[in-house]
DNA sequence: TGCTGTGAACCGTTTCACAGCT
DNA sequence: AGCTGTGAAACGGTTCACAGCA
């Protein structure tokens, strides 16, 4: 879980303040040191943390302990602590935190005060829950294009946005002022469309689709993919199988197993909804 | 967890299977050790070499040196050979690996041989693409139940599999032997939803619902979460602008950008496909 | 000669433990 | 008395640089 995509080998990231000879070089604003000094693992603990917060507080909680938050969102207190040291000391000593500060705080840091315009290309299966997603998408992220090669699906609404020609990307985005794609195209199509999304002023992308990405420096891209989540998970599994078959009591494999309840801090991939559905679906056993 | 100082000695890349026959006293099987020595980031970007190996497979190449593997993987070679090191010594001092050993030994090391089969809860627009979804899922990991709460969608048969109902998930998972669980419901449903699954045998569990689960030991969970990847992404563009903001020369947010590309290694969220699209639609532009 | 495999240095993250405030 | 905030230690993963082998 490391953060930043390098660039290759040597290259010399000189991400902060290298004294590699530059001009005013040391006096770099505070601000921007501050965002820049977040660990990516403490980010995306962050964003947990609120939406957690926002339960408390749609619950009423006014305030909470380290301890409290902590474990509802599945991390150990200390850690919690640093998390939010990152972005300041909005605590009480001896009391814990107020619930609605932290959430400001949070969201502040996260710049989730302004919000981000999302285009979504590739309007499958994916892209078309991704589109419809009012619990995610529209929280604070609007969607404000979508797009398709299909010649059928043009200008068809989904989720009440039409859907425009990939050949507009560039035109549109820059007109609608995108600032954040979703890529949910096949792994053919991605880099070309990530180019052009490029082009027209996206500056992070949230790529679905099986490929590396190349992008310019100044552009962010996370990927998700649910290939190597699987790959992961069976991983595990053929672990799991050694070690029982190791083990001399535990042999089957699907035993009731082991006592004690693990909470699921969750180490690989970070996560946590502002609050919503997944999707548009109800499941309520 | 685990600390247990790691025994690099093995020289001669040992086979998996270990004579488990044998005194079951201290003496704990290479293999496990082995299994449990790789590193969890590793294990992600094994997915992603062998993504790529795929290709070069179908391509033809045979022989791939680990600079070029590398780049093509977007992460620096000195990474990419110890990963693979961690599998064992696979390669040809002087000369590369040969694809199709490497993708062997990556596939048994992810305990892809077997197949596992998957169910898939919630059927709303996630679930419905990843029950689509024919070339993740099918590929190695067959969906073999659908769940959902929805009386009408019991039955209907969705990417060729009917639905079920939600209270049937622990009789159904045993019957046809699911191995992982795939979450895709709101958030409240999910941690029940959980319990069925780990009650009926389910032993790994992608969990697409924005909350933390509560799991037996054994389990392993891995979470994937759309609105914390937004919100990651928000916190890059908010530190952008704050360096826009404080950097003479480029203040717009817009602008054409820097030179150089940047190979999208892609620190945060793992990733990769063993081959094919996202998605069902067609996108080439 | 060229490329793999890996010990060792390095660096970011987590955990510990306690000082400092309320 | 209790809980936050944070240096410092511990840990794990990444990068370096080179020994070892084809």
């Amino acid at each position: 879980m490391t953060a930043h995509g390098e660039g290759e080998r040597d290259a010399a990231g000189q991400p902060a303040n290298v004294p590699s000879g530059s001009p005013e070089s040391i006096a770099v604003p505070a601000a921007r040191e501050r965002a820049r000094a977040i660990p990516e693992a403490a980010v995306a603990r962050l964003a947990v943390y609120l939406r957690v917060l926002s339960g408390l507080d749609e619950r009423g909680t006014t305030t909470v302990s380290s301890e409290e938050l902590a474990a509802f969102a599945g991390v150990n207190s200390a850690k919690l602590r640093k998390d939010l040291s990152y972005i300041g000391s909005y605590g009480t000593r001896g009391v814990g935190y107020e619930v609605s500060v932290l959430i400001g705080q949070i969201e502040r840091t996260l710049g989730l005060t302004k919000k981000h315009r999302v285009a979504v290309v590739g309007i499958g299966n994916l892209g078309h829950a991704l589109a419809n997603y009012g619990g995610f998408l529209n929280r604070g992220f609007p969607v404000a294009a979508l797009f398709d090669l299909d010649p059928d699906l043009l200008d068809v609404p989904v989720g009440g946005i039409p859907v425009s020609a990939v050949d507009d990307i560039v035109d549109v985005c820059r007109d609608r002022e995108v600032t954040i794609g979703v890529i949910a195209t096949p792994a053919e199509g991605a880099q070309e469309v990530c180019d052009r999304l490029v082009e027209g002023g996206v500056v992070c992308i949230l790529n679905f689709a099986p490929v590396v990405l190349r992008v310019p420096e100044h552009v962010e891209v996370r990927k998700v993919d649910l290939a190597v989540e699987m790959q992961i998970l069976s991983f595990h599994v053929a672990r799991r199988n050694q070690e029982a078959a190791v083990v001399p009591g535990i042999a089957g494999g699907t035993d009731a197993g082991p006592p004690g309840d693990r909470v699921n801090g969750n180490g690989n991939s970070k996560s946590a909804l502002e609050r919503g559905d997944v999707d548009g679906m109800v499941v309520r056993p």
